[in-house]
DNA sequence: CTATGATTCAAACGAACGTATGAATTGTGG
DNA sequence: CCACAATTCATACGTTCGTTTGAATCATAG
């Protein structure tokens, strides 16, 4: 019998895809946009992939799962490496963000525009996009709560989870891009060329989480409750 | 001649169009689910609003109109105090997203859920909304900008501008709601019941915004660039 | 070479969308 | 109470959407 050989036009279509779904969101890319561009037929997707909200699960999937297994792989490093002892924070919060962050310097796995991608749509999505993201994430985002929890016992665990839901929102639109940027100034992008704008926003974004994470705990209003 | 006396058709629609903004985007909402919930005749938002996007428009505008002069007369009086001093950066800080968060408090004022679509449509868009929001953010963001190099000249504008960058996002999570939320816990609804969740989300969020605002410079690469 | 299954293709479907129209209804100043 | 402007209403228009269909084409195992 014949094998499925199609890597060419699933490929191409999940690329296109990606970069769509990443300029206008998934409600504002049409299927013809998508096969138009990647230059296949209208009726590619849905012989590939079944439906358009199967495609977009793909296009996650397809750089999520490298994505939370190197997380899970350098998290039992850093582990492994503090034999038994908590893990510092400041490793623990790269290993999370910073592994994220430097998927964007390699291309083959999406680099930017995944990274992009993936921050305006953390926010945005359909309904069902955050439900199966919340379902791919949960056991990697489960871990590094724990994780956080040994590192820092005098904290409250609320306010850890907490200041992990501020920093994921630090970091989407960080890396959500420019546009959202323009927002805050004009001028910024001139300042830097973009070719070191991802060198240096690393380090940046990481000072910010760990002052962040590392802040004094809040005083809650005066009556106590 | 007759007057315009509209203020009921027009306030319920937009209170609907707020709610449903919120709950499923700018794309994801019909005029037909916008009139239907309303109460009122499809036709009624192109006779009262021109188009669907005026009405987020003006959705927009009734709230922001309002927080913005709020934030200008809070960080006027901030300044007149410090009689030429700088002013410190927790209450530059607490000036603009205080102001916003405490919004919510207010149900005539929108509310949270007014706030929650500020937080979910400032990443995720169609084009013109960011390009109006942008615009309508304009003034007040350049004033802030502008207090906080004075508060903190040491630091360099780049560097403040993406910790302002940074600060929006966390804060914009924050606020986005729950949903998002559930992408980092399950139990943490369980845990705080709805009604003192907004008083301690505020401290909460000033602490984390302020260390991260405060936290040490980042240091870039070995090679200096 | 031929048979068979995988893939591509042009065309069409029904549904939902935002908007426009012109007649009916309502409220009000003169 | 009448005339006129403001508002509401039912209905329809033209587009675009995601998906389906059935035939055409392609690649390969026997």
């Amino acid at each position: 019998m014949a094998e499925a050989r199609n890597t060419d036009t699933r490929e191409r279509i999940l690329d296109v895809a990606e970069r769509l779904f990443m300029a206008h969101g998934y409600d504002g890319t049409s299927m013809r946009q998508i096969t138009g561009e990647a230059g296949v037929n209208l009726a590619a997707v849905n012989y590939h992939f079944g439906s358009k909200e199967s495609l977009i699960q793909e296009v996650f999937r397809r750089r999520l799962d490298w994505l939370n297994e190197e997380r899970m792989r350098v998290l039992d490093r850093l582990e492994a490496e503090a034999g038994g002892q908590p893990v510092k924070p400041s490793l623990i919060v790269d290993a999370f963000f910073g592994t994220l962050l430097r998927m964007a310097e390699d291309d083959a796995r999406g680099g930017m525009t995944f990274l992009r991608l993936l921050g305006r749509t953390l926010t945005e999505p359909s309904e069902f996009i955050r439900a199966f993201l919340a379902h791919e994430y949960k056991e990697v985002m489960d871990r590094f709560k724990e994780a956080l929890f040994r590192a820092l016992p005098d904290v409250p665990k609320a306010e850890i989870v907490w200041r992990f839901h501020f920093m994921l929102g630090a970091t989407s639109y960080a890396i959500a891009g420019t546009d959202a940027l323009r927002l805050v100034t004009d001028w910024q992008i001139e300042e830097e060329d973009s070719v070191d704008r991802l060198d240096r926003l690393v380090p940046r974004l990481m000072s910010f989480l760990i002052g962040g994470l590392r802040a004094p705990l809040p005083q809650f209003d005066q009556s106590g409750r």
